[in-house]
DNA sequence: ATAATTATGTGGTTATTACCACGAACCAAA
DNA sequence: TTTGGTTCGTGGTAATAACCACATAATTAT
């Protein structure tokens, strides 16, 4: 088995080559090829297990009742996905895992994770400790773009997006790391309409930009 | 110290009282009380606690630059909070966190969790094990919303959100756990604009509902 | 059963945004 | 500096949803 790619996997973050392999052991480590377009995992299912991208990439993506389709992300090599679904191994999948190209995963049963006889193990320790912090962090960014997307109006988001930048760097000036497409995509609006905002906003004196930086003007407060 | 009430709070779930003590010990568990209307966390801090509503409530909310105020969430007795920021003991807070009413918090290192120590102990696995456990539903509640709320249009988002609940539930026919109001929250949609789309979505033929129960009318494919 | 209350639906209006077309600014490469 | 490409801003229009007022239905209390 090949595990030199899996050393730089965020899930074995500061774990020792033993116990990097003790731990696929562990968890019934099974490498699976799949051809360019091949379905690796479809929603409705459930599954025990989370996929580790060897080779290739894979595409997460939703197929409704109606026959729409939605890409929902994209994994490429080295990255993981269900994750989730493998850990909560009752719920059942939302989404369709669907390989870009020719790929190899690798399948890790985490529901292992939850056998008491494992938990004594120091890999064991430090890969759920490694998971938790990886899902911390997903959810601090689902809250934070869910938080930025309830405003009804664009200047809504926009102020919320600002205010917890500022908040972050802990300064009112500040370069936001999206170019305007993107900070439209994040807040879920149209880069033109976005555009002509944050030309109100400056006007309103509420803020200055260029381009991707900015300052956030306070109101006189006295 | 008071165990009486911990024992039904989920990160202490399936831990024995032995184990919720020494759990409380190595977490440096410590009580404060507040008085109403009492900042318990402020934005831009940092901390390595999460908190433990033992009396009374708290409110977590975000106050902007511009002085707009945002109610987040409410968390009452037994309930807790901050766990991420506890946790990844780097990130800012982005919100405050108030007391409603006169209140008792119990406060949880968890950044000791990261402590290597304390890694063979099993009330360690256990509890992280729950953390792991709480931090993923969340994950999975907040990533099906982050889904449903990105189409435009109402109808996007109806179609999004029922077609999930499909999955989910396996049939083409359910009841939805919402009423109307609750609904239009969710979707982050005003209700009676919910309601008239709806209605438009059944004289479309892609639905049939009443109250809270719906069924969904795939087209006719062949 | 009746009244009171709450939940839901509909019409009409206004505000906001998406969408399209285009021009200006910016950047990189030749 | 010219060219080609990308990003960004603005005007105008159509689509959409928010908002308000009110009617109807359903639920709960008396």
């Amino acid at each position: 088995m090949n595990t030199i790619e899996l050393k730089n996997a965020l899930i074995f973050h500061s774990m020792t080559e033993k116990e990097t392999d003790e731990a696929l052991c562990a968890l019934n480590a099974n490498e699976k090829k799949y051809p360019k377009g091949a379905a690796v995992l479809h929603s409705g299912d459930t599954t025990e297990q989370m996929g580790l991208v060897l080779e290739g990439s894979v595409t997460i993506e939703n197929n409704d009742i109606w026959g729409n389709k939605t890409i929902l992300s994209h994994v490429g090599t080295g990255e993981f996905f269900a994750e989730t679904y493998g850990l909560l191994a009752d719920e059942p999948l939302l989404v369709d895992v669907v390989t870009n190209e020719k790929s190899r995963i690798l399948f890790l049963r985490i529901g292992n994770l939850r056998n008491i006889n494992i938990s004594g193990e120091p890999w064991a320790y430090k890969l759920i400790s490694n998971l938790l912090t990886i899902s911390m962090h997903k959810n601090l960014a689902l809250s934070g773009r869910s938080f930025h997307t309830s405003p009804k109006t664009i200047r809504g988001r926009v102020m919320s997006y600002l205010n917890t930048i500022s908040l972050r760097t802990g300064k009112v000036q500040f370069d936001i790391p999206f170019d305007r497409q993107q900070m439209a995509d994040y807040l879920n609006v149209e880069r033109t309409a976005l555009s002509k905002e944050l030309a109100k906003m400056e006007s309103d004196g509420l803020l200055r930009f260029r381009k991707n930086h900015f300052e956030l003007l306070a109101p006189d407060s006295f």
